[in-house]
DNA sequence: GCGATGTTTGACAGCGCTTTCTTGAAAGCG
DNA sequence: CGCTTTCAAGAAAGCGCTGTCAAACATCGC
């Protein structure tokens, strides 16, 4: 095994100093065209590659992102990794993932862990860190959060209308003809959870329809508690035409649910869902749901971390949601 | 905003020798009780976090271990980076994400780029990357392989057994009395796709039921390319009961596309899968399926890592595959 | 042809930590 | 009591790179 190539070896073999190289590497200086020339070539011919922690504590800057999401196999935040990952790409900046699991403990651990490997950024999914720890971090590097709005970083916080999209998705069902809407609320101690509760509370409302405490039904955003929740909204008394589950996963859930107690999608009863993950253009049937641009959110987020990297201001465009129609959902029967 | 605390400063505070506050942090040697004492309290005071960067420098290990990945947002790949998250976790190691995306040359570069990291040993799920250049990464440090065998590394290497799943899933719904049974096959250059193709060819063989080509369409292991197998199935001249998609995310595809053609699962058509994506419990019907034991795969692989960390030898234990009966499947109702 | 600019290049001091080597003190021994 | 052995603790030399500074060299105008 050839001992590791160092930038003073290639300084050495091409007779020039370390200075040189190093200029050459980063474009810090101008190079003679000749000795540029020579030094690239010995650099490919040895094979080398910078070391990335040297280099990082030279310099001070370690050219990593630290990205802190909370479930690094969920479909909804992985979409979003994607999109950073895709803009961060070729820019000499890399990610850092790791999840905190919706556990602020692990997340307080998640975000020291980050600092103390020296990230030059953090962009934060969600999650529940105090917004005083956030603003603290946000003292000393670049910080870019999605899914809340932490008091004093609005610029760098990316947050979508959860109340609109839940709005809309009601409001949907009722124009449908649908006067029985239940819901199968996520996480109660979510934001999203709560906006979305309250976006489906307003359209309610705004149609007059009276607001049953029974037709909402407590879940935790995975598919089990949609099953479940589905199977108590059947099996409770009250009646109901059309369900609308505050994520897609749930949403599955309540398919299957209904399903298994004989109930069609969408002639018996209409469902919506919330996310529109990948697999929701899948399902039988394909269902409506609200679309949050997750993986534009991604893109965005690490956009923004770019220019705050270049000392930009932040600059963070409004992300809009936008309710897909697909076949779960259909005029209620005249009954 | 306070300057960076460091070992010296913690040192100076204390009234020791930096080498004496890295010796207590790393446990290297024995320091009295009473110096150990003091400078844990200004440790914590002063809310200090080593350096990484300058550890990782400085003793030539940056507890990093490499995770080459294809597909971050994949829900195959999400859960086996779950598994390896979870082992790693606590052992003082993180793991790098890096995306390949099934593409050769960016697989290449992604490898370069955790060298250059200095990551302390490589994970590489899947992919493409020559076995010569694994070798070669090998011989410099740990390297634990899933999906795929490489000579000469056999002990670090993990890989179901395509075939046998692949025969299972076929030879089920032989057992099930089906007769015409077509099968949508992965992307033709995955080794996997590959041994499936066969496993469900044997099926049939042992079974002696012909083989028919036409029987069996390209797929690419999205749920679009199982749709378009399915529906250029149902509008082929060819009849058949049965489908056995290469992977689920197809077998979604197939699912909407019979739903399309007005066929019913598993009434008209059986449906089989391979994987157990963790949303296969939850599709109408629930869906008869191979599971991988992806996430375990992923913890596998990361105590493998962790003991050729130690300089231990690697010890990898099979893993089998298990077909899962659910719902998508039925006796083949006598015609 | 000479001083005044401007540009390329090398020497060298860190970045924050680990680790070897050394020292000094305490402990052990006959 | 004088010696060796043991062990805690400090000094100092890097790890591989960047970036400042100043020297060396080339270029130009007059």
């Amino acid at each position: 095994m050839e001992s590791t190539v160092t930038l003073d070896k290639v300084a050495r073999e091409a007779g020039v100093s370390s200075s040189t190289v190093s200029r050459i590497i980063n474009g810090t200086a101008n190079v003679s065209a000749v000795k540029r020339e020579n030094v690239l070539r010995i650099m490919s011919e040895l094979n080398y590659h910078p070391n990335v922690l040297a280099r990082g504590l030279a310099s001070g800057r370690s050219m990593g992102v630290g990205v802190l999401t909370q479930d690094i196999s969920s479909p909804f935040y992985g979409s979003t990794l994607r999109g950073i990952e895709s803009v961060l790409q070729g820019t000499g900046y890399h990610p850092i993932f790791i999840s905190g699991h919706w556990h602020v403990q692990e997340e307080l651990e998640a975000i020291d862990f980050l600092l103390s490997r020296r990230v030059d950024g953090v962009i934060v999914l969600g999650g529940g860190v105090p917004d005083m720890r956030l603003q603290d971090v946000a003292r000393r590097l670049p910080v870019v959060v999605l899914g809340r709005i932490v008091p004093g970083l609005e610029d760098q916080c990316l947050r979508l209308d959860n109340f609109a999209g839940a709005h809309q998705a009601t409001r949907h069902l009722i124009e449908l003809g649908h006067r029985n809407i239940a819901h199968i609320a996520g996480e109660a101690s979510h934001r999203d959870a709560q906006d979305r509760l309250e976006g489906y509370r307003a359209a309610l409302a705004a149609a007059k329809l009276p607001f049953d405490p029974d037709m909402v039904q407590p879940g935790d955003f995975h598919e089990a508690s949609g099953f479940l929740a589905t199977t108590r909204l059947i099996e409770g008394r009250t009646l109901f035409s059309a369900v609308f589950a505050a994520n897609d996963q749930m949403a599955y859930g309540a398919r299957l649910a209904l399903h298994r107690k004989g109930l069609r999608v969408p002639e018996d009863v209409s469902l919506v869902g919330f996310d529109d993950l990948p697999g929701s253009m899948y399902t039988t049937p394909p269902l409506t749901t609200v679309q949050q641009p997750v993986e534009d959110m991604g893109r965005a987020a690490a956009q923004t971390m770019l220019r705050l990297l270049r000392g930009e201001r932040a600059e963070i465009q409004e992300k809009t949601v936008r309710l897909i129609i697909r076949e779960s959902t259909v005029r209620q029967r005249s009954s």
